[in-house]
DNA sequence: AGCGGGACCTGTGGGC
DNA sequence: TGCCCACAGGTCCCGC
C-alpha cells in the first residue's frame, strides 16, 4: 500500500517480529480506517528508524520522513535513514500480511521456542549455521549471533543441521537465548552503522568472541580462530572448541 | 531441495 | 596522499 495512505493514522503500538519492526496504526483518514494496518520496517544492514524534532532536515541517506504530532500537540519527524538502501518499508493490512510469504513462513521467536521444537526444526543436511540464518527455521538470528551462539555452544558451524544430538541442539538453543539476551541488555551490536531508536550505539560488539576475530586467539583455548564461508556468509569459529566430530555427552 | 554465486547499494579500511 | 579492491548486521533470484 502507498505510504501516503498513512496520512492521519495514529501510532497505537510498536513491536517486533524477527528482524521486522512493526508499528501498529489506527485512526487513518482513509476509507478503510477500521482495518488494522501496520507500518513495517526491515532495517537490513544499515537502516535506522528514529525520531527527531520537527525542525530537523532529512540527511543524505534519509529515505523517508513521517511528520508526526505528539499527544501533547507538538510536532516531531520520524526518519527512515538507510545508507545502503537495502532496508524496506511497507504499509500493510492483515490481507497483505497473509499473502506475504516471508511473513507467513517466519519461524518462531528464538527467545520463546521450546527445546524440542527447536530440535525438530534443525533438519536436513545443510550446515547448521545456514539453518540458523534461515528465518523460516527461527526468526531474527543474523550472522553475528549465529557465529557467537555456535561458539558458545561449542558446535561447529559446518555440521549438518539434522545431525546434532539432542544435547547439542539443546545446548545451542541455550546459547542463542543467552547471547541474544546479553546483546539486548547491551543495546545490540554497533560495528559501524547500528544505533538504537534513541540514536545510541550498542556495546555488544565489545563482547564478540568470534565474529570479526579471525586470526586472533580463541578466548577459551587460545588456538587461532579460522575464517571460512558458510552459505556465502563470512564465518569465524574455533576448530578446537567447535570440532566437526559429534560431541559425546 | 538446496547450494553457490550474483544482485541490490554505499562506504570504509587495508594494501600497495 | 590516493587509488583499487575486498568486504560489510540481509534477503532474493537464478541456474545447476
Amino acid at each position: 500500500m502507498p505510504l501516503a495512505t498513512l496520512a492521519g493514522a495514529r501510532v497505537a503500538a510498536v513491536r517486533r517480529r524477527g528482524k521486522l519492526l512493526i508499528i501498529d496504526l489506527d485512526g487513518s483518514v482513509s476509507a478503510r480506517s477500521s482495518i488494522p494496518r501496520y507500518l513495517i520496517a526491515h532495517l537490513r544492514m544499515t537502516g535506522r528508524l528514529f525520531t527527531k524534532e520537527a525542525n530537523i532536515e532529512p540527511g543524505k541517506h534519509s529515505r523517508c520522513v513521517f511528520y508526526l504530532t505528539r499527544p501533547d500537540g507538538t510536532a516531531a519527524n520520524l526518519f527512515f535513514d538507510d545508507t545502503r538502501a537495502f532496508g524496506k518499508l511497507m504499509v500493510a493490512d492483515d490481507v497483505i500480511l497473509s499473502k506475504w510469504e516471508f511473513w507467513r513462513e517466519l519461524g518462531p521467536e528464538p527467545l520463546e521456542i521450546a527445546t524440542r521444537e527447536f530440535a525438530l526444526r534443525l533438519r536436513g543436511t545443510r550446515a547448521v549455521k545456514s539453518a540458523l540464518l534461515d528465518q523460516k527455521v527461527v526468526a531474527g538470528i543474523g550472522n553475528i549471533y549465529a557465529d557467537e551462539s555456535l561458539f558458545d555452544a561449542g558446535v561447529n558451524p559446518l555440521r549438518a543441521a539434522g545431525d546434532l544430538s539432542g544435547a547439542e541442539s539443546s545446548r545451542l538453543l541455550k546459547s542463542i537465548k543467552k547471547i541474544l539476551k546479553k546483546s539486548i541488555s547491551q543495546c545490540g551490536s554497533s560495528i559501524r552503522d547500528y544505533v538504537d531508536a534513541n540514536g545510541d550505539a550498542g556495546s555488544f560488539q565489545n563482547t564478540f568472541r568470534v565474529y570479526g576475530r579471525s586470526g586472533k586467539n580463541c578466548l577459551k583455548c587460545g588456538s587461532v580462530l579460522v575464517k571460512t564461508r558458510v552459505g556465502g556468509r563470512a564465518t569465524v569459529f574455533c576448530e578446537r572448541c567447535q570440532p566437526f566430530e559429534k560431541t559425546l555427552d
